[in-house]
DNA sequence: CTGAAAGCGCTTACAG
DNA sequence: CTGAAAGCGCTTACAG
């Protein structure tokens, strides 16, 4: 039971004072080897740990980084904190993990917590909630606090904050344009999320590789019953011999209804999803997808944070970066 | 731009001491009325929040839980997370987020970290590879540093602390009889965690029911390819009509050969697994589970913490709790 | 009812 | 080379 010994009683012990201990164990030049060494010696025999929150109050920081994530059970967010968690490591930073479940009223309760200084910074992919209010004052409220704050993942939103995210239009002016050099024609999206950023922007890119938006094809909605609904149509009537789906719930969704319907995937549907990899590679078939490389974008948050607490960036400029997608083909999209 | 004002700013300012602002803020009865009143208005005016870091050093603790999590893409991990960050926010306790990616060395590193006083108490799902080479002396030191640890899901092993789980060894139990009382004579089970904790009790669930150890047809291993190969055998030679799986990857896996072998679910084989109700609700055909309540564990396990915290379990005797699965049925048991 | 003082456990400029 | 002092921002027993 070797409850934790502090610097005082450290110096108690070895007949000099608690400065004294404290700098031989900051290797101080100012102290002499010998003392240094006897110093050592007990700290580690008494297996001495400076106390954290003490060393925090005196250097006014916290030594922790908050971030906010709108939904644990999408496995995209679980990845993007682990890479959070393996950056934040490197620097001896704690990540203090909130859950908004994506409701406004639970955001704003965090970030009124965050503004006590509980943190030195905030990560944050704002809420769905959120982003169709568009009411980001409490975010403001943060940033009014001097509380860095860089958002990330969902960044289609005016915020003087840095940035870090997808490149969401690309992936699908991509994948559709795949379709299209493969010679097929009809080409349709499904879409749970087309009311938030992300999600628009997907959207985005399909229509722009389709040139004509007279051809686009798409089942939208946040309802299951109506989104199973309008797939079906799609599939059924419309007929498309390719979806892409801008998430979980639609891809799902999509190869739920083949599954009723008796469609065959890959011959006569092929499917791309939002998906993370985990899942994409176990379904039956296994579903091609775009691959966001969750984890980067964790890791690039938080050096993008410890940039901005640095002062490596001018004040009042924000970085915005964008990490490449990858379409990965599986079954779904063999020809 | 309201940089954070302190008690010592605003006592200045109503000239008054910084103690007697502490106390009317506290809502002391030793202020007096008028005075108390003054200080809450300016301290609401310029939006006063006490720095939390002081206010934890001064009480000698952090407000702050650690929680160390194996593997965060696994969906039952982060639902158990997400239970407890809404049960610490109640006591208004942070959640510091720590993963061990299933490796020792990462959980001996954390643990080392952790002794030095950065959180009040620990949750803890050990490693597989700390199960397999049962080596605990890194919790032992948590433990030694009076730092309460709660043991959570992966309970089995004899460690001298608080422990929340689930009924691993009953729910399967429970499932082979289910199959049994159907008439089903060719019960298999296949597993990729028969070496870990958890794995074997739900192994021996299963042979409990089967009483005749002969009858055990069972596909164990950690490699995926061997997995798969048997079972296949189990499928296609030893024609088992239901399959239990212990976890994700032989779920899945059992799901993917029937798929290839053109085997129908739940006609020619019935299927149950141990996985998230979000992945068993969306495969096709949507697979029957075995639900653990994730949530709830989460929130027990902070709820536990609490309780040893605050003095309210006697020190030296250990509280063990242990949350009911539930069999939830879908289409991949359906007769 | 109010305030001075001590102290939580550290770090660091300053004096000797 | 060593130590006394001030201070990070609070809380609280104690004195007046």
């Amino acid at each position: 039971m070797k409850s934790k010994i502090t610097l005082k009683e450290l110096a108690k012990l070895l007949n000099v004072s608690v400065s004294t201990v404290s700098k031989a164990l900051h290797d101080s030049p100012e102290i002499s080897p010998k003392t240094s060494e006897r110093v050592k010696e007990l700290a580690s025999l008494h297996n001495y740990r400076p106390n954290p929150v003490a060393v925090n109050l005196k250097k006014s920081k916290t030594g922790t980084i908050g971030v906010v994530i709108p939904n644990i059970s999408n496995s995209f967010f679980a990845r993007v904190l682990s890479g959070m968690e393996a950056e934040a490591q490197k620097h001896d930073q704690q990540i203090i993990t909130y859950i908004s479940n994506e409701s406004i009223e639970r955001e704003k309760q965090i970030c009124d917590m965050l503004t006590s200084g509980l943190v030195d910074g905030v990560l944050v992919a704002v809420s769905e909630e959120t982003q169709k209010k568009q009411d980001y004052d409490h975010l403001f409220a943060l940033l009014d606090y001097e509380i860095p704050v860089v958002i990330y993942d969902r960044i289609n939103l005016g915020l003087p904050a840095d940035k870090i995210g997808v490149d969401d239009e690309k992936s699908f002016y991509d994948a559709t344009k795949y379709f299209r050099a493969k010679g097929i024609e009809k080409i349709g999206l499904a879409s749970a999320i087309h009311h938030v950023g992300i999600g628009q922007l997907r959207i985005k890119g399909y229509e722009r590789a389709l040139q004509n938006e007279s051809l686009a094809l798409m089942a939208t909605s946040t309802k299951a019953t109506d989104l199973k609904r309008k797939i079906k149509e799609l599939i059924t009537q419309k007929k498309v011999e390719a979806l892409l789906c801008t998430d979980f719930e639609s891809a799902i969704m999509a190869n739920r209804v083949a599954y009723e319907e008796k469609i065959n995937i890959p011959e006569d549907l092929k499917l791309i999803g939002y998906i993370s990899k985990d899942i994409a590679e176990f379904l039956t078939p296994s579903l091609s997808y775009i691959e966001q490389h969750p984890k980067e974008l964790g890791i690039n948050a938080v050096e993008i944070l410890n940039n901005r607490l640095d002062g490596r960036y001018e004040s009042g400029k924000f970085e915005e970066k964008i990490i490449s997608t990858t379409l990965v083909h599986l079954e779904s999209t063999r020809f």
